[in-house]
DNA sequence: CGATTCTGTAAGTATCCACATACATTATGG
DNA sequence: CCATAATGTATGTGGATACTTACAGAATCG
């Protein structure tokens, strides 16, 4: 009993870095030194926060959920509470969509799913990303299911599905800015359920 | 002169098993070491048939697309050629998609996408899968525009989407199986522009 | 203060991995 | 049959990398 633990607050400091290292370089070609250097400690402080890299590699994605659902929560304050969120949080992706390039953390995470809490990792926030869409989804306007007949739950996999593969467009450059925007507002607004409009 | 080459006999004759071994594995993980004796050759004979692990990779992610597209054509050869190619690979896709695990190549190749190489790749790769699809989707019986006034080009990107959701919810345990037939079946209904039906 | 635990810095280690070298064997064209 | 080039097998290597150990200073409790 002497010196309290700030360990916490030190993760806590570390972890956004700690998620640019590994959204930028992906879980292997990231080696905890370069890991250490770009958080500004020594390896050796890193192995006193984390047990072990994969250690680190969870908690980095937990972040970058945690990151964003704050980002788009803070977007919904300033929507009106009429159960429009889940259009203009699709206004809002067809503009910044993949800014940050957080999602690249997924992409290197699907490549080591069979590790068990790699996957559970992502599992669990992919699961948190359907619920969040969804109650979005059913608190709409017009009515609790969504375009033509599409169940909600259905419609917020699909979400999913094409934020994916605008942000896969964007980072191989197959989809240009316009197209990619174009595709996000269009068959986003179609699984709204608003279709021709 | 003496002795004809057969390395290309031997690069096609391998290739399926390489390309198993780095949808297995991920790029990273999957070790030169590895990667031959999974073939049933020595390091040494690879190093004969590419340059280096990365042309390995490319070489890989191109059969498994090639691979792919083979199935599908197959597939539509039986279909009426009436248009209605796109509506039975849905069919198809609902039931059988993913099958072979061979988009994992994807996700570790996107894991990679800042060396230009694999980048061009990749890129190339969807480019093919996204021709194939307009293809099919414009040759459609109804009319030339899919969906609800979704242009086809990006019905096509939506559809590559529907499939990535659908291959990461059965890769993570986050979809069940038939929740993963509905959601392709009741979305790529909608986007072949169907609706209600 | 002082015992104790936290924190920073530096160096070490055992393992692994992409790729190379060396050489014996085999098949072909002339 | 023989010169030439392809193939098979074994072993080597230099560098990287996850994780460890050693130790000095500093902050907090009683």
């Amino acid at each position: 009993m002497s010196r309290p633990s700030r360990v916490s607050e030190k993760r806590r400091e570390i972890l956004p870095a700690l998620a640019d290292a590994f959204t930028e370089l992906g879980y292997r070609r990231a080696t905890t030194q370069s890991l250490a250097r770009r958080c500004g400690i020594q390896e050796n402080v890193l192995y006193r926060l984390w047990p072990d890299k994969k250690a680190m590699f969870i908690a980095a994605i937990e972040h970058v959920y945690d990151f964003s659902e704050t980002t788009w929560l803070r977007l919904l304050e300033t929507a009106p509470a009429d159960g429009g969120g889940a259009r203009r949080l699709l206004e809002f992706e067809s503009i910044h969509h993949g800014e940050f390039g957080h999602y690249r953390i997924i992409f290197t995470g699907l490549g080591e799913t069979d590790d068990p809490e790699i996957r559970k990792a992502l599992k669990s926030m992919f699961t948190r990303f359907h619920r969040f869409l969804l109650a979005q989804l059913v608190s709409q306007p017009k009515r609790g299911r969504s375009g033509a007949g599409i169940p909600p739950a259905l419609a917020a996999w699909a979400f999913i599905g094409l934020g994916t593969v605008a942000n896969i467009g964007r980072e191989l450059g197959a989809l240009g800015d316009s197209d990619r925007k174009r595709l996000i507002a269009t068959v986003g607004q179609f699984l709204l359920g608003s279709g021709d409009q």
